[in-house]
DNA sequence: TTATAATATGAATACCTATTCATATAATAA
DNA sequence: TTATTATATGAATAGGTATTCATATTATAA
């Protein structure tokens, strides 16, 4: 006997699934962007990013919290390529490591004005 | 003396984000969406719906590990109104709570073949 | 009613990670 | 060189959360 009612067209949703299935690698790459996202901390700091480049105090003065925790943040940021930093005398200046960043942010603010309306 | 050398620009940025600054709130909104899609167990769940709506026993099949792991998921994301349920027969039902999800979901697969490309 | 199938739930655990504190590094100014 | 400013880093801690196991609930079949 069938598990439930719609045996059918579930087989035929976990055929069309498995046909387009991610890999687990890139299954990973694409929750590990949200991970990162779903900080507000970092989230913070991508935003204050949004409006042009900024070194660490700044960004430290834009976000609030300690400057630790910022750096803390900024290195994890670095690391996965959500921004790029270069030094500039005596300061460190960071923004976006590429467009990519930036177009999924405003996305995600639609999708708060939406939740809200 | 100035913090940096980019003074001037720093603090025009920070006044430009100052006034579209997100409140506390809708920060944590935005990033308790991404920090949902985060997970690869919750990813893979919501991959699989993607194709059409699915019982439980199917969600499980499509998604691997066991029952109890996949229900409590299901309770998360159904209290985060990014899937709901229907009682049909002795089964649930899952589907996406509205066509929200999808888009974003479209997009961070975009960003899976521009991140390997 | 009793048995079974499908799903949900509570508690316990184990892992992960954001934050803090203290300190290190690196550049510049004196 | 020494002092100071800007930033980074390591270790420790605390809070959160995904998973598991056992069990409860709900619906149907016998």
């Amino acid at each position: 006997m069938d598990i439930c009612d719609h045996e059918r067209e579930h087989e035929e949703a976990l055929k069309r699934l498995r046909a387009t299935a991610l890999s687990e690698e890139d299954l990973a790459i694409m929750c590990n962007l949200f991970k990162l996202l779903g900080d507000p901390s970092r989230m913070k700091i991508i935003l204050a990013l949004t409006e042009g480049e900024l070194c660490v105090y700044h960004i430290v003065e834009a976000v609030g919290g300690n400057q630790s925790a910022v750096s803390h943040q900024l290195r994890v940021l670095k690391d996965n390529r959500l921004v790029k930093s270069r030094r500039d005398g005596k300061n460190i200046v960071y923004s976006f490591y590429d467009e990519h960043v930036s177009r999924i942010i405003g996305i995600a603010l639609e999708h708060v004005v939406c939740e809200k309306g």
